[in-house]
RNA sequence: GGGCCCGUAGCUUAGCCAGGUGGAGCGCUCGGCUGAUAACCGAGAGGUCUUGCGUUCAAAUCGCAACGGGCCCA
C-alpha cells in the first residue's frame, strides 16, 4: 500500500516516483485508482494538459521513426473566421485516421496546413479599414496594406489551432506549412517555372469572371449564385438587304448590346420567317419556328403569318449593329449569323453574341475570328470606345440602353426576369464577364493524362474518383491563375520591357542573382514589384507582371511545398506523393483538381495515392447550414455541452463518411450517454478490486491458469471479435463500421450483460478464484477496449490506459497512443460460443416478455422455464449455459425439451372441422363435436400422429376432422425466440413466496438506507411490521438472509412488532401492507 | 439545363453491390431493477421502404422516368 509520503511523491512527479521505486526496490506500489462521475470536459482538459506536458504527440511520432512512411496532406484550411462543424468533421477523420495508421506502427507524416492567401482576408481587411475600392488601397500603401491581411492570416490561424486541438486532433501544430511562407511561396514560383519550361503557360486574351469592386478576376469557384431580378429584353436586329426584317434575340444584359458582334443560332434547328402585324403595323420577323408563339405573344402582335421555314445551317443573312448611331466604333464590324451547338430552344433561339462579354461568345468569336469587342474597363465602366454611354456604369446602364432601343423602334419587348446569377462571393458585388489578359495554365493540354491518373489513384469510395471527379475533369478548361490584387503569391512573371520576353523565377537565389539585388527578406508584394532583371534574349530592362496567383494555385503545391520542396531536395525523394489526402465532396473541384493540375504540370503524375472524399454537414432539415439561415452549430457549443469525444464519435458513427451529415442534438445526446456506460463499465469494479488489492500485471498467465466461465470466455472471445471488425472497417476508411461496433460492444455486450452476469461474483468476499476469473477477465477486455477505441475516442481511452496500465505497469508506455495496435488473440476467439450466448440472449428477453404478460417481477423467482426449440444448437446453449440462464431469468430450474418435443404440461384443444364432419356423420355431427370439447386433446393428437384415426363414443374421427391448438395453463405465459418458445411456469410454492416477500422488504430496505444516504458498509438496525400473519411467517423463515442483504446486526419480523428508527415508512407489497424502520 | 450522391417508422439510420418474411437507436406508452443509481434494463405501439412504370415466379434491393434534398458545374 501507499504510504502517505510515498504518495506524496508520487503526486510531485511520475519520474521522481520512479527514482524511488528503483532507491528503494519496492514493489506492487503500483494501484488501480477510483473514478468519479464521468465529466467529459474535465477529463478532455485534463488529458490535453497530460498530452501537452509530457509532449506526447512528438514522442508517439518519433517513437515510429522507422516504420513504414505514411504521407499525409493536410487539406489547410482558410485562416478566416472560427471553424465549422464541417471542418470540425473533416479533421476527426483525419486525426481517427492517423491515429490508426500510427497504432499499426507507420511513420506518419502529418504537418497541419493553413491558406492565408487571398481575396477573402482582403475583403475582411477592407471592412476593417472602411475601403471601398482599390483605390483606397494604393493610398493607403500596398505595404501596410499586406501588413495588415498577414496579420489577419496569423491571428486568425492561432484561434483555429485552439479549436482543432479541444477536438483533441493531433496533427504537426508545432511546425505546420503556411501559404505565405516565402519556402512556401518558391514552391509556387517553382511549379510555374516548371509550367513555363513545358509551354503550358500562356498568357491570353480570355473572358473571365470579374469584379467589378475588387476589380480583379475571380475564379469560377469565387462565384456565388443567388436569385435576382433583371431585365428581360426582346431585340430586333435590323436585317442588312431584307426592308424591315429583324432577327429576333433575348438578353437579359442589355448593358452588352453596345459590344454585340454577332447571333447565333443552332444548325438543326427550323427558322421561320413571319409577316407579324401588331395595330396593323406589320414587320418581317426572323425566330425558331418552335419559339414563334412565344415572341408573337411577347410582341403583342395581333396576326401573323410564316413566309418561309429555314433551317438553322441554311440562315445566312448580315444585319446592322442596332446601336450603332450610339456606339460609332460598331459600324466598323460586320455583323453575321453563325452556328453554334451551345444555342437551346428557348426564348427565340436567336442568341446576341458578345465575345468580349461571354465565355460561349468568346469561343465562338475566336472560332471565326470575330473581334473581341470590350468597350468595358475594369472598373466596370464603358470605356472611350463605348461611344455615348463612356463613363457609365454598366448595370446602371441597363435602362438607358433599354430605352435607346425603344426610341429607334428596335424593342420587340422588355420586361423583367427573376434568375439566378453569380456575385462575388466576398463582397456579393453581381460580376460581369469581361476579356481581359490573363496568365492560364494549359490544362487542356494535360487533361488526357490527367483522367489516366487518376484511375491510378484508390478513391474511398470509388465514384468520388471514377465518376465525380473524372467527370469534372473531362469538363475542364485552362485555368485562369492571375489575380490583379496584392495579398497573394506574387506571380515570378518577368516580362520584358523592349521584346517582351518572358521569364520565369523558380526560387528567391534565382531572383536575387538576376537582379542583383541582396537583400530580400519578404517574397510578397510590393517587396518583389520594382526587381527588374535583365532580359537574357535583349539584356533590356524586364519587370514583374503585377499580378498575384489565384489562392487556389498556393494550396495546389502542398504536397511538395509541405515537404520544403524545392529548398529542400532529399526528403521529397523520401516521401512524395502522398499516401492519402481527405477533404469533402466540394473540394473535387478544388484542392483534387488544384494539386493534380499543379503535379501534372510539375512532375507528370498524381501527387496522391489515395482519397478519402466526406460529405458536407447540414442541418436537422438537411439544409446547409449558412449564417443567412442562422442555422449554424458550432463544434465549440457541442464540446461546451457534451464534450469533444461525443462530437467525435458522433461525427465518425452517424453516417458513411462519405454521405452527407445531418446534425442532430439528439444522436450526440445519445453518444454521450454511450460514453457515459462505457465510463461507469469501466469505474464499477474499481472498488472492489481496490478493495481486494488486485494487482494484474500477471494477466497474461492468470487468464490461462484461472477457471473461467463461459460468459468469461464468451466476453473475451466477443472482445477480439471486435477487432478484427474495425481492423477490416479500417481497411477501407469505413470510418462508420469502425465505431459502431465499437458503441454496440460497450452497450450490448460489456453494459448489458457481462457486468450484469459478473455482478454478484464482485460481491463476493473471499478471495476465490471464480471472482479473480472475472477481474481479469474484466481487465483483459477494458484494456483491449481502450487500445481499439483510442484513434476514435482518443481521450477517454487514454485516461482509462492511465488508470488500467500506467499505474499497475511501473514500465508501461505513457500514452495509450503509443501502443501498438494489438491484433485480435485468436486463441479467444470461439464463435460457437457467440452463437450459444446469443441464444442465451434471445431465451432471457423471451422469458421476461413472458413474464411481463404475467406481471410476475422478476423479483420474484419462477418455478422453472422451459424452452422449446427448433434446432440443436439452442439445446447445446441451453445445457452448457444452464447457469447464466437460470441467474438472467431467476428461474428454480430450466427444462431443455428434444428438438421438435412439445411440452407434456400443454394441453391440446381439438377443433372441430365442420366442412369435413357434417358430411361423414350427417345429424350425429353435434354429438361429436360436444365430445370433442372435453375429450383428451392430446390423447387424440397422439394417436392421429400415429394411426391417423381416433375413436370416439360417437365413432371414428379422421386427421382431416381435426386441427390442434395448444393450451396453455393459466400459470404459465409464453414468448417466442428466433430459434424456438419459451414457457415460464409462474406457480406459486411456498418457498417462492417466501423469497419474493423477502426480496421485496429487502429492496425496501435498501432504499431506505439510500435515502438516509448510509455508507455501502454500515450496519443498521431494521424493524418489520407485516399484518398479514401469513406473510409474515413467509419473510420471517427468510431473517437470515434479509439481514446478510442489509447488513442489519439486528431485525425485526412480525405482525405486532413496534418499528422504530431514524425513518420509519409504510409500504404497500403487492396489497400487503408493511411498516419498515431503519436505524443506525 | 448537366454530372455525382442521397431519399427506409415522428427523428437519425441498417439492409441495396451478390433480388426471396425490413433490423436498430432516439422519442413515445407500459413495465422492471435499485450494491453502475441525477444511472441501468425489458416490452409494446409505430413502416404504401418518395412516386410511377418496367424486368422477374419474386423488387426496399436491378433498370427507366418523375419528384424532393445535397455538392459541383452551366
Amino acid at each position: 500500500m501507499f504510504t502517505s509520503s510515498l504518495f506524496a511523491q508520487y503526486q510531485k512527479g511520475f519520474n521522481c516516483f520512479i527514482a524511488l521505486l528503483t532507491t528503494y526496490k519496492l514493489e506492487i506500489i503500483f494501484m488501480l485508482k477510483e473514478a468519479g462521475q464521468y465529466d467529459a470536459k474535465s477529463l478532455e482538459q485534463n488529458i490535453h494538459k497530460f498530452w501537452d506536458e509530457i509532449d506526447a504527440y512528438s514522442k508517439v511520432r518519433e517513437q515510429r521513426i522507422k516504420g513504414p512512411k505514411f504521407f499525409f496532406v493536410d487539406g489547410p484550411p482558410y485562416t478566416t473566421g472560427r471553424i465549422h462543424l464541417g471542418t470540425a468533421w473533416n479533421k476527426i477523420i483525419k486525426d481517427s485516421i492517423l491515429r490508426y495508421r500510427s497504432m499499426k506502427g507507420f511513420n506518419v507524416l502529418d504537418r497541419a496546413g493553413w491558406d492565408m492567401h487571398g481575396l477573402p482576408i482582403e475583403v475582411k481587411v477592407e471592412g476593417v479599414l472602411g475601403f471601398k475600392s482599390k483605390k483606397d488601397i494604393e493610398k493607403y500603401g500596398v505595404e501596410n496594406f499586406v501588413a495588415k491581411c498577414k496579420e489577419f492570416a496569423l491571428s486568425h490561424r492561432d484561434e483555429m489551432t485552439l479549436q482543432f486541438q479541444n477536438l483533441g486532433v493531433w496533427l504537426n501544430w508545432h511546425d505546420p506549412y503556411m501559404t505565405l511562407r516565402d519556402e512556401y511561396i518558391e514552391a509556387a514560383w517553382w511549379t510555374l517555372k516548371k509550367a513555363h519550361e513545358k509551354k503550358l503557360l500562356e498568357k491570353g486574351l480570355r473572358v473571365v469572371n470579374w469584379c467589378p469592386r475588387c476589380e480583379t478576376a475571380i475564379a469560377d469557384s469565387e462565384v456565388e449564385y443567388s436569385e435576382v431580378s433583371d431585365p428581360s429584353v426582346y431585340i430586333k436586329f435590323p436585317v442588312v438587304g431584307q426592308e424591315n426584317t429583324f432577327i429576333v434575340i433575348w438578353t437579359t444584359t442589355p448593358w452588352t448590346i453596345p459590344a454585340n458582334i454577332a447571333v447565333a443560332v443552332h444548325p438543326s434547328f427550323e427558322y421561320v420567317k413571319v409577316r407579324a402585324v401588331k395595330n396593323g403595323k406589320e414587320e418581317f420577323l426572323i425566330v425558331a419556328q418552335e419559339l414563334l408563339k412565344n415572341v408573337l405573344k411577347q410582341g403583342r402582335y395581333q396576326e401573323h403569318e410564316i413566309l418561309e421555314t429555314i433551317l438553322g445551317e441554311d440562315l445566312k443573312i448580315a444585319y446592322k449593329a442596332p446601336l450603332g448611331h450610339k456606339v460609332p466604333k460598331q459600324n466598323e464590324f460586320s455583323h453575321n449569323v453563325y452556328l453554334a451547338d451551345f444555342v437551346t430552344a428557348e426564348n427565340t433561339g436567336c442568341v446576341h453574341i458578345a465575345p468580349g462579354h461571354g465565355i460561349d461568345d468568346f469561343e465562338l468569336g475566336m472560332k471565326h475570328k470575330l473581334p473581341i469587342f470590350c468597350p468595358v474597363g475594369p472598373d466596370g465602366k464603358y470605356t472611350e470606345e463605348a461611344g455615348q454611354y463612356k463613363g457609365m456604369n454598366v448595370k446602371e446602364a441597363n435602362k438607358t440602353i433599354i430605352n435607346d432601343l425603344t426610341e429607334s423602334g428596335l424593342m420587340l419587348a422588355s420586361g423583367k426576369i427573376t434568375h439566378r446569377y453569380g456575385n462575388c462571393w466576398r463582397c456579393k458585388t453581381p460580376i460581369i464577364y469581361l476579356a481581359t489578359e490573363q496568365w492560364f495554365l494549359r490544362i487542356t493540354d494535360i487533361k488526357d493524362k490527367m483522367l489516366d491518373e487518376i484511375k491510378k489513384v484508390k478513391w474511398y469510395p470509388d465514384w468520388a474518383g471514377s465518376a465525380r471527379f473524372a467527370d469534372w475533369v473531362k469538363g475542364s478548361r485552362d485555368w485562369c491563375i492571375s489575380r490583379q490584387r496584392y495579398w497573394g503569391i506574387p506571380i515570378p512573371v518577368w516580362v520584358c520591357d523592349f521584346c517582351g520576353e518572358v521569364e520565369v523565377m523558380g526560387t528567391m537565389e534565382e531572383l536575387k542573382s538576376r537582379s542583383g539585388v541582396k537583400e530580400l527578406t519578404d517574397l510578397h508584394r510590393p517587396y518583389v514589384d520594382n526587381i527588374h532583371i535583365k532580359c537574357s534574349k535583349c539584356e533590356q530592362r524586364m519587370s514583374r507582371v503585377p499580378d498575384v496567383f489565384d489562392v487556389w494555385f498556393d494550396s495546389a503545391v502542398a504536397s511538395w511545398a509541405t515537404l520544403n520542396y524545392p529548398r529542400d531536395e532529399k526528403t521529397i525523394k523520401e516521401w512524395w506523393p502522398a499516401d492519402f489526402i481527405t477533404e469533402g465532396h466540394d473540394q473535387t473541384r478544388g484542392w483534387f483538381y488544384s494539386q493534380m493540375g499543379a503535379s501534372m504540370v510539375s512532375f507528370g503524375k498524381a501527387p496522391y495515392k489515395s482519397v478519402l472524399m466526406h460529405g458536407f454537414t447540414l442541418d436537422t432539415e438537411g439544409k446547409k447550414m449558412s449564417k443567412s439561415l442562422g442555422n449554424v452549430v458550432s463544434p465549440d457549443e457541442v464540446i461546451n455541452k457534451l464534450g469533444a469525444e461525443s462530437l467525435r464519435l458522433y461525427v465518425l458513427s452517424q453516417n458513411a463518411p462519405w454521405d452527407d451529415l445531418k446534425f442532430g442534438w439528439d444522436e450526440v445526446g445519445t453518444v454521450n450517454r454511450m460514453l457515459n456506460i462505457l465510463w461507469n463499465v469501466y469505474r464499477f469494479p474499481l472498488p472492489y478490486m481496490i478493495l481486494d488489492n488486485f494487482n494484474p500485471v500477471d494477466v497474461n498467465e492468470k487468464l490461462d491458469s484461472l477457471p473461467l466461465r463461459l460468459e468469461d470466455k464468451w466476453i473475451l472471445s466477443r472482445v477480439q471479435s471486435l477487432i478484427k471488425k474495425v481492423e477490416v472497417s479500417m481497411s477501407e476508411y469505413n470510418l462508420h463500421k469502425a465505431t459502431r461496433p465499437i458503441s454496440e460492444f460497450i452497450l450490448e455486450d460489456l453494459s448489458r450483460w457481462y457486468i450484469q452476469l459478473i455482478r454478484p461474483r464482485t460481491w463476493r468476499e473471499a478471495n476465490d478464484p471464480d471472482k479473480l476469473a472475472a477481474y481479469y477477465t474484466l481487465y483483459e477486455v477494458l484494456v483491449a477496449l481502450t487500445k481499439v477505441m483510442a484513434p476514435f475516442a482518443p481521450h477517454i481511452s487514454e485516461e482509462m490506459y492511465g488508470n488500467l496500465v500506467r499505474n499497475i505497469h511501473p514500465d508501461a508506455l505513457q500514452s495509450v497512443h503509443m501502443c501498438n495496435w494489438q491484433p485480435a488473440k485468436e486463441k479467444f476467439i470461439d464463435t460457437e460460443l457467440e452463437k450459444r450466448m446469443d441464444i442465451i440472449r434471445e431465451i432471457v428477453e423471451a422469458s421476461s416478455n413472458a413474464r411481463q404478460k404475467l406481471k410476475r417481477k422478476l423479483r420474484w423467482p419462477v418455478k422453472r422455464i422451459v424452452v422449446s426449440s427448433k434446432n440443436e444448437i439452442v439445446n447445446e446453449a441451453v445445457l452448457s449455459l444452464e447457469s447464466v440462464l437460470k441467474e438472467q431469468t431467476n428461474a428454480k430450474k430450466i427444462v431443455s425439451l428434444k428438438t421438435g418435443e412439445t411440452w407434456d404440461q400443454l394441453g391440446v384443444e381439438v377443433l372441430p372441422n365442420h366442412a369435413a364432419l357434417g358430411p361423414a356423420f350427417k345429424k350425429d355431427a353435434g354429438k361429436v363435436i360436444a365430445e370433442l370439447k372435453t375429450a383428451d386433446g392430446r390423447a387424440i393428437k397422439k394417436s392421429m400422429l400415429e394411426t391417423g384415426s381416433f375413436e370416439l363414443k360417437a365413432g371414428v374421427i379422421t386427421a382431416d376432422m381435426v386441427t390442434f391448438k395448444d393450451l396453455i395453463p393459466p400459470a404459465i405465459a409464453s414468448a417466442v425466440f428466433s430459434a424456438g418458445e419459451v414457457y415460464v411456469d409462474t406457480e406459486l410454492t411456498r418457498e417462492i413466496e417466501a423469497e419474493g416477500y423477502s426480496r421485496e422488504v429487502i429492496r425496501r430496505i435498501q432504499d431506505m438506507r439510500k435515502e438516509l444516504d448510509l455508507a455501502v458498509e454500515e450496519e443498521i438496525k431494521a424493524t418489520v411490521e407485516i399484518k398479514d400473519d401469513r406473510v409474515a411467517v413467509l419473510v420471517f423463515e427468510k431473517k437470515d438472509f434479509i439481514a446478510q442483504e442489509v447488513r442489519a446486526r439486528s431485525l425485526e419480523i412480525g405482525p405486532e412488532v413496534e418499528v422504530e428508527g431514524d425513518l420509519v415508512k409504510d409500504w404497500d407489497v403487492e396489497d400487503v401492507k408493511m411498516r419498515i424502520g431503519i436505524g443506525r
